[in-house]
DNA sequence: CTGTTAGCGCTTTCAA
DNA sequence: TTGAAAGCGCTAACAG
C-alpha cells in the first residue's frame, strides 16, 4: 500500500506537504502541488479514509435508519425515493450512507448504538417516526445529532425534523372529496402508531368539521400497513349500515390493496365509491383507476432532511426545528367529480 | 471521550490488557476481565470503530451498489427486499451496509472509487449486472471483492454471482403457458442490456421452440423499466395483426403497467389475455387480477449475496463462482387456464 | 512556503 | 497473565 510518506520519499517533500496538497492547501506553492500530485498518480495514491477520520474525529457518513424490516413496509416504494433524495445530496458534499435494515427494533436498536458509540457515524436520519422510540430517547440522551423523517409526537420543538403538513394535507384531501359532493367519507390508515397516520386522519376529520359532517367512529379504520392488503378494512366498510361513498387511505400502496378488495366485492372506483390516497409514488399513475393523490414530495423530503444534518454536523444553527415540505394534489380518475 | 486508556488508567493496567478484555482473549484472568468490564461500564466506554479500523486494516462495511437512480427503477421494491436480505446476514456478522445511489452512472463509479481506493469499505455488492459497466472492469482489475446480484455477462466463470436460473424460469413460465393452451404468446422484457431481461428471454424462447412454436420477432418488447408504464409495449403488441393471446412479461413491475394499459383498451385479464411475470413483488398478490409470477427469492439473493461477501473478505475460498437460488413459479390469477 | 513533531484510539508483537 | 512500545496512515499545531 503506498502512503503519504512513500509520496514523501519520492518527491523529496515532508509528509505534511503532502496532506497539505491533497487539502488543496492555499499556501503551497503551485510548483510543489504539481510534483507531489504527479508522484500521486505514478505511484497510485489514494488518501485511506480510515485514517484522515480518526484524526479530524469525523467520518462524513450518516447513519440512515429504516423501519423495522420484519413487516413488508420496507417494499413501500417510499423509502427508496427518500433514500435517492439524501443520496444525491450527500453525494455533492462527499457524505456517505450507512443504511440499517433492523428486522426488529431491538436489532435496529442495537445497529445504531454501534453506529453512534463507535463513532462510525456523525449523525443519523431516522426515516419514520413512532410513539415511544426508544432509539430517539438514545440519541436524545446523547445529544447525538440526527434529524426525523417525519413528525416526532413528542419533543416537536426540539427535534429537527423533515415533515410536510400532514394535517394540512389530510384536510386538503378530505375537502376535495367534499367538494365533489361526497358526504360519507370513510378513512383507512395504517399502523394506528405512525405519526403520519395520526395526522392525516386528523386532518380528514378537521374537514368533515368545517362541512358540518359528523365524525364517526366508525368510518375510521386501520389496517397493518401492507398486511392482507386492507382486507379486513374493507370487509369492514361494506359491513356498514349506511356505506362510505368516499375513502381517504393514508397510504397509496394501501389504496391498491383496498382498491382491488373493493373491485373483488363489486365495487369500482370512483363509479360506486371514490377514494384518494398520499405520497404519489410511481405506482399511483400506472394503476387503474390512476390514483387522485397528495404528492408530498418524497425525494425532496430526502434532500432537506440529508441538508439539515449535514449542516448539523457541522455545527450550523438550523434556524426552524420544523422543516416542512409543500404537498399538492394531483387529480387523476380514483375520485369521482360533480357533475 | 473515555478512551482504552482511561479505563488502563482507572484498572490500574496497561491498555493493551483492556484491548485483549474488549477481544475476549482468553489468556487474561477472569479476575482482571470482571475489573476492567466494571470500570468500563463505570466510565461508559465504548470502543471506538474507526481507530480499530485502521490498525486491523479492514472496516465491516461492505459497499452496496444501486442502479443509477435518474431513472425510477429504484422504486423496484426489489431493491429493498434484497437489502433487506443482505441486512439480515449482516447484522449477525457485524457488518454494515454502506449504500451508493449514484443518479447517473459516472456518480456511481465515482462513490465506487472512493470506497474502494479509500479503504472505505471490505467489499462489494452489486444489485445489478449491465453490459459494458465500467465498475465492474474497475473492480477486476483492483481484484477488489466484489459480488453481483444477477449474471455478469462477460467473465461469467471469475466473477462471484448469485443469481437465479433466469433461462430455466424464463421457459418455465412459458411453458406453462403453453400448457395452458397459448399459442401466441408474446414477451415483454424492461431495459434491452439488463441481463435479466436477456436470460429470461432466452428461456422464453426455448419454451417456445420446443413446443415447435414459432419465435416471432415482433412478438418480442423492450420497455424502458418503470417508464410509461408499458404504454408504447402494449400499443405495439394492439397493432399486430395477428394478436397474442398470453404475455410473459420481464418484471412484476412493468407488469402492472401493462395490465392497466391493456384494460384501458378494453382487454381483461386473464380473459382476453393471459399474464405472468417475474419476482413475485408484494404487489403481486394484491392487484387485481393477483399476478401468476416466479418466485425468485429474492430475501434468499440478498442472503446469499451477503455471505458470498463475507466469505471472500475473510479470504475462505468459495467453491463456485455461481450460486443458484432456486425459483418456483406461484399460480395466480393472470394466466387463463385450460378447461 | 515547508518541515518537525505529536498524536487520533486502537491492536499487536515482543518481552517479562 | 500482563506490560511496554511500536505503529496503522493521516492531520495539525508550531516553528522556521
Amino acid at each position: 500500500m503506498v502512503t503519504i510518506k512513500d509520496i514523501a520519499k519520492a518527491t523529496g517533500c515532508s509528509p505534511s506537504t503532502v496532506s497539505r496538497v491533497i487539502a488543496n492547501n492555499s499556501r503551497i506553492s503551485e510548483k510543489t502541488k504539481q510534483k507531489v500530485r504527479k508522484a500521486m498518480q505514478d505511484l497510485g495514491y489514494h488518501p485511506n479514509l480510515t485514517a484522515r477520520n480518526l484524526v479530524v474525529q469525523s467520518t462524513k457518513t450518516i447513519g440512515v435508519i429504516m423501519p423495522s424490516s420484519a413487516d413488508k413496509s420496507l417494499q413501500n416504494p417510499f423509502f427508496a425515493e427518500v433514500l435517492r433524495g439524501i443520496g444525491s445530496y450527500f453525494h455533492q458534499e462527499q457524505f456517505s450512507i450507512l443504511l440499517s435494515t433492523g428486522q426488529t427494533e431491538q436489532e435496529k436498536f442495537k445497529e445504531v448504538e454501534r453506529m453512534v458509540l463507535g463513532k462510525y457515524v456523525d449523525g443519523i436520519i431516522l426515516l419514520y417516526s413512532r410513539l415511544n422510540d426508544p432509539i430517539i430517547d438514545f440519541l436524545k440522551e446523547k445529544d447525538f445529532p440526527f434529524v426525523i423523517v417525519g413528525k416526532p409526537l413528542e419533543y416537536k420543538n426540539e427535534i429537527v425534523h423533515v415533515d410536510n403538513d400532514n394535517i394540512k394535507a389530510g384536510k386538503d384531501i378530505t375537502a376535495y372529496l367534499i367538494e365533489n359532493g361526497h358526504r360519507r367519507i370513510s378513512f383507512i390508515g395504517g399502523a394506528a402508531d405512525l405519526v403520519v397516520t395520526i395526522d392525516r386522519q386528523k386532518g380528514y376529520e378537521m374537514a368533515l368539521k368545517e362541512a358540518a359532517i359528523p365524525v364517526l367512529k366508525e368510518y375510521a379504520l386501520h389496517t397493518e400497513f401492507l398486511k392482507s392488503g386492507g382486507r379486513e378494512a374493507v370487509e369492514q366498510i361494506l359491513k356498514l349500515e349506511v356505506k362510505p361513498d368516499a375513502i381517504v387511505v393514508s397510504d397509496d400502496l394501501i389504496s391498491v390493496g383496498v382498491i382491488s378488495m373493493l373491485e373483488e366485492y363489486g365495487l369500482k372506483v370512483p363509479e360506486d365509491i371514490s377514494l384518494a390516497s398520499f405520497n404519489n409514488i410511481y405506482f399511483s399513475e400506472i394503476i387503474k383507476p390512476a390514483l387522485t393523490t397528495v404528492d408530498i414530495q418524497i425525494y425532496q423530503l430526502g434532500v432537506e432532511s440529508a441538508k439539515a444534518i449535514i449542516k448539523m454536523c457541522m455545527n450550523q444553527k438550523l434556524t426552524k426545528k420544523r422543516i416542512i415540505i409543500p404537498h399538492d394534489i394531483v387529480y387523476r380518475e380514483s375520485v369521482r367529480l360533480k357533475k
